[in-house]
DNA sequence: GCTTCCTGTATCTTTTAAAATACAAATTTC
DNA sequence: GAAATTTGTATTTTAAAAGATACAGGAAGC
């Protein structure tokens, strides 16, 4: 990553980095909806491509609604009306907050077969060699635009006390602790990626789009690994949120996560 | 973004492309160190690309010294020598963590200026239409990576009680609470975006690479915001984590965030 | 030792992207 | 209404990326 010696990075397509990038700060905000860009002369030098090329990111930004171009007078950032929702996680308390999403999002199965685990995944669950997993890979969408992609993995032995139709109807979790699997703490960690081929499509994405992801590993009171979640979100649809308290005395200030309900 | 009639958005360069992608599936554990990658013509098929392209995706990822080629045997991911210490933080008492961590990590000021608000940090800091703001850019190393880039906004008249040099060396919080301000609460988003060329440049990576981004305002007993924070992380050098345990009675069973030490 | 599968290297062609340039037309500003 | 600024459009040239193809050479399995 930092060796810069042997093979530079391939530059790639001037247009298409710029595309993003505009486009990624104007869903970010860097670009309030009602502004004004820089006129294509001015993002042209500034990024240090021609004029066609700055055209070129900006019709495709055109084509997905995000801009509005006026001759003569400039290019303006079009008011979302699109997607006026947003969905917010709390990090804090994310289970119920994802119950209750539920009802209003639907999710769709993509994919369920039993394979052996990829090396991260066996060695997170402590699995033994020859065991197998059971891969599940759900989309969620909320009025009708896709914002999640999830890959699960679970224990064969624990899997298989429920059916591919059950995990179309159920919540994971439900179907775990029917089973008497007694839940007991997770870890999580959040990072980011890009949109691969695979990825993107389903999430109507472009290949190469900033993803956030969030992989979670469930554990049973014993210890032992119960599921492995790969989550992968698009931000511009769903943002993981977190209210915080400055507590405790002079001398141990710090903070802590609200518990309470979901923040707005 | 979905709305794709206009025009498609630039298709940028295939070897970038695959480069970025690998290097994200590496760093991203999909391809454990000492394993062997597809072959070049595998990926060439599965990537709908020529054999030559897929090499130049490779020559990049052996000049950043993520994977070693052997004639005739194949490609292979290498030992992550250079980075096995990651830094890891904790979601849910993050302050005291950095504050730890700022022991063993460098900041330096890249840019120290009073500027007029971006439209969203006036906005979330409840600002005047003419009141300015003090923006701080820096950057934080460990072990002389850089992993996170920092820019913080901070209302004039509660920036102005402490000086440049004071910033560079004391923590901002310190700073405040010096001061006097009563610091209360946060609220802080997790989200993922691209690198930028301003941004990519001093965290020593490519433009186009997925960064963590964290967005908390800060805000003390009587509601006013007092600080903006907007950090990129590299997501190979920096991790947020958090632990949950599973609270509460048979009605009410839900996640609650350990408090305790760092996991680890 | 043979076969198979892989990387290394080289050349040539085709395709695509980017740049340079010029000018028309709409809009704002003064 | 004149000047300046901005987007719209078109053409030509240049440069870069991708593709197709062939063959040499190392490594592993049988």
């Amino acid at each position: 990553m930092t060796v810069q010696n042997g093979a530079a990075a391939p530059e790639g397509g001037k247009a298409r980095r710029i595309y993003l990038l505009l486009r990624d700060e104007i869903l970010g905000g860097t670009h309030a909806p009602g502004e004004a860009l820089p006129g294509e002369l001015r993002l042209a030098e500034s990024h240090g491509v021609s004029r066609v090329t700055i055209r070129r990111a900006l019709d495709a930004l055109v084509g997905d609604g995000l801009v509005e171009r006026r001759a003569g007078s400039g290019t303006v950032v079009r008011q979302p009306s699109s997607t006026p929702v947003q969905l917010k996680a709390d990090f804090a308390t994310l289970m119920p907050q994802l119950e209750r999403m539920a009802a209003e999002t639907t999710a769709r199965l993509l994919s369920f077969a039993y394979v052996s685990p990829p090396q991260q995944v066996g060695k997170a669950l402590n699995l033994g060699p020859d065991e197998k997993v059971q891969r599940a890979v759900r989309l969620r969408r909320a009025h009708d635009k896709a914002f999640s992609h999830l890959t699960t993995y679970v224990p064969e032995r624990i899997a298989e006390s429920y059916s591919e139709a059950d995990l179309a109807s159920t919540p994971l979790f439900r179907l775990l602790e029917r089973k008497g699997v007694r839940v007991d703490h997770a870890r999580q960690t959040v990072s980011a990626v890009l949109a691969t081929p695979e990825t993107a499509e389903p999430l109507e994405t472009t290949v190469g789009a900033a993803l956030i992801s969030l992989t979670r590993v469930v554990y049973d009171a014993s210890g032992d690994g119960i599921e492995y979640l790969y989550a992968l979100y698009r931000p511009d649809r769903f943002q993981l949120e977190m209210l915080l308290n400055r507590v405790g005395g002079n001398d141990d200030r710090h903070w802590a996560p609200v518990l309470s309900e979901t923040t707005q």
